[in-house]
DNA sequence: AAGGCAATCTGGTCTATACCAAGATGGTGA
DNA sequence: TCACCATCTTGGTATAGACCAGATTGCCTT
């Protein structure tokens, strides 16, 4: 790291602090205005080592609440038959899932191109929000066929769809294309999951299809960016 | 977008003039300080708004330079065998590779790990720049086997590494695991890219396998992150 | 024509300060 | 007991400067 600048200097110190445990995983550090008397600099020097090790995905901030400590990231493959729950699960967390809302819509144009359905079908959309350790860490839309999963919506919505799918509908995925690109979170993601708008996020969307190859829903998750590492592999 | 706020407002005014065309994909912005002026706001402010584009993948820096308008993200896909130069042709761009520099040393222990050697193995060691319409978007470090490529640098290492293998080697990349995550530039990929140190990037590692299952490479990719959509689908 | 140097332009870092708006907290009254 | 409100704390946004260091450019010298 570079300490040649008053602002790496604090970065570095920082950042020692945190990995040497003075601030554990999920800590709130000291207010920006403490910082910068200890440091015997400016509000504005220390938000931009705030700013550079939140970029390092190394601490993160919760909307006018403070700033804190980034746990491990949550290790994702999403070439998986993705189970959020299994998956935090399998990797020592605690996951939660809180449901928004469930409604049953009109597609739009583009969810119809993604689903390959024809104007005016009925999807169900979903809007979720999940948790791993009591940390927000992913907002999802879910647009679900409405034609293949009849009374969908009197079913827990909060547990694993995959879950659901199986169990009640006799349907697995088998198939998933994915898109993964590093974006700025837009306002209603950055609300839900209580971070600035405009934070970095990763935004994956998935269509998924049946064991018979038929597209059954997509989805788009927001991630916080620095909560996961993508992993995945092919032969 | 939010135009509650002056920022929100430059943001907002920025965007359209790019998206509008009038400033075009490669086009430097004006100065931070003519920005200001024409705002009639000061740097500080432009600044926010100018980061928040960045952290967006519509506009990027060069450390000195200026600001430009970023261009379209190229579609990667990780899983299918990766060949740099024919993906971003196929994708109308032009794309080049400079070779920074390229040695036979001994591994460290993360790349003995990686690759299954045991220590004072000899490996090749290359780094490579890569850009796309004279842009340069990736830095990435090759670890290869030595033992199985006999005189790998004595051929030209500005090509694909894929099609070098093939031709010289008669070894075709077959598996490939590989990790993505959200960074900020670490120090040198970051004077490579030339962009600020701690700009926001994605770091894809991957492990590659010939069609016998060996572990033949290993590569660290440091791409800036407005340059790439990743893709990829599973059976 | 080629090389080197100096002026100029750019973003990078920094100080000092102010007000705003949302989250947290604790007390008060129904 | 619980809803509500005032207060305090926090980050968010903003102003108005300043100096530094690398990149660019063009002139001047050889």
């Amino acid at each position: 790291m570079d300490t040649s600048t008053h602002f790496g200097r604090i970065r570095q110190a920082l950042e020692e602090q945190i990995t040497s445990g003075v601030f554990p995983a999920g800590a709130r550090l000291p207010a920006e205005r403490l910082l910068s008397e200890r440091f015997q600099t400016t509000r504005v020097t220390v938000r931009e080592a705030l700013n550079s090790l939140e970029q390092d995905g190394i601490i993160y901030r919760e909307d006018r609440r403070g700033w804190f400590v980034a746990p491990p990231r949550l290790v994702y493959n999403p070439t998986k038959n993705a189970n959020f729950h299994q998956m935090a699960a399998e990797q020592g967390y605690a996951p939660d899932t809180s449901l928004i809302e469930a409604h049953r819509i009109p597609s739009t144009p583009q969810i119809q191109e993604m689903l390959g359905l024809p104007p005016l079908s009925q999807v169900y959309r979903l809007r979720r929000l999940r948790s791993i350790d009591q940390r927000v860490v992913l907002f999802v839309e879910n647009y679900i066929r409405a034609d293949y999963f009849p009374d969908l919506l009197d079913h827990d919505l909060s547990q694993s769809l995959a879950t659901l799918y199986q169990e009640r509908y006799q349907t697995v995925y088998q198939h998933v294309a994915f898109q993964l690109y590093p974006v700025a979170l837009p306002e209603q993601a950055a609300s839900q999951l209580k971070v600035t708008r405009g934070s970095a996020g990763l935004l994956i969307s998935r269509v998924n299809r049946d064991q018979s190859n038929r597209i059954i829903d997509c989805d788009f998750e927001y991630w916080r960016h620095y909560a996961l590492v993508v992993q995945a592999e092919t032969t």
